[in-house]
DNA sequence: AATCAGTGTGCATACAACCC
DNA sequence: GGGTTGTATGCACACTGATT
């Protein structure tokens, strides 16, 4: 066989190198390994951006998980899932044949699940006289338990990202009401200062935030708009300064007069 | 020869994101 | 605000090997 396809029953399917690699690793489960089928499904869906599937490719795979008979996913339980096209729609909710198709073919290539493919192309399991399943076509939930570690590691990672850019927002939003708060003030005190620049400033500073940001495009946001605030803060308290000596100054001249 | 349970793909549509 | 573009979806279809 060539190298980049693989053979079907139906033909010439492309293999991609992500597809080669699973199925290497797939071989290097640990002995004795399992997991939890939902703890793990969990982790991945936290992990989902980093595995490069989509919130419908998992609906699938949650699908595909309710046909593994126990909870705990191991070798000794054997690997292999094999409902029809029509079971696994029903469990995921409805899913159009087509559309099934596209997002298990996504799972494959993003490595979450191996082909098991019998002679016929169909999915069954042979059975011993003791009704025990032998061997079984399908699908393989091997690479799950292959890269579970990295999967965890993965969905932690994504937590404490996630953690990280909602501290980020955080201090982007008081820093923005701070200044905001501070021009208005000076605004209406009519404290002497270029403030339409600084109003400027600001607003050009504000429609960098992009919509949607990741912790490192709001980083350097903070960074600015901080020294900005500072800057504000500076201007306020030295006119504050010049103003008190002002009314000192007043107040000694007032003084003197009425001395 | 028809049917079944699989596979993939082309085309139309819907919707969101993006750009001017 | 409207046009463009990209992506997901659903439908229809073509194809396969085994089975009846």
């Amino acid at each position: 066989m060539e190298s980049g396809y693989v053979t079907t029953p139906f033909g010439r399917r492309p293999m991609s190198l992500g597809m080669l690699a699973s199925q290497q690793l797939a071989e290097t489960i640990e002995p004795g390994m399992k997991r939890s089928k939902w703890k793990l499904f969990r982790a991945i869906c936290e992990a989902r951006p980093a595995l490069g599937v989509t919130d419908r490719a998992l609906t699938v795979l949650d699908a595909l998980l309710t046909f593994y008979p126990d909870d705990e996913i191991s070798e000794e339980k054997g690997l292999i899932v094999f409902p029809s096209n029509a079971q696994l729609s029903l469990r995921a909710r409805g899913m159009t044949p087509a559309t099934l198709r596209r997002h298990l073919a996504v799972l494959v290539e993003a490595g979450l699940i191996l082909r098991k493919d019998s002679p016929n192309g169909k999915r069954y399991a042979r059975r011993d006289r003791a009704g025990a399943v032998g061997e079984a076509f399908g699908f393989s939930v091997a690479p799950l338990l292959a890269r579970a570690a990295e999967i965890e590691s993965l969905a932690a990672q994504t937590v404490t990202d996630r953690e990280l850019l909602r501290v980020t927002r955080e201090r982007l939003t008081l820093c923005r009401r701070d200044i905001s708060k501070l021009i208005m003030t000076a605004l209406e005190e009519e404290i002497s200062g270029d403030w339409e620049g600084i109003s400027a400033m600001f607003r050009t500073l504000l429609a960098r935030i992009p919509r949607v940001a990741t912790a490192e495009d709001l980083a350097p946001l903070l960074d600015e708009m901080g020294l900005l605030r500072a800057e504000i803060v500076n201007m306020l308290e030295r006119r504050i300064k010049t103003q008190k000596i002002d009314a000192n100054e007043s107040q000694i001249e007032h003084h003197k007069q009425n001395s």
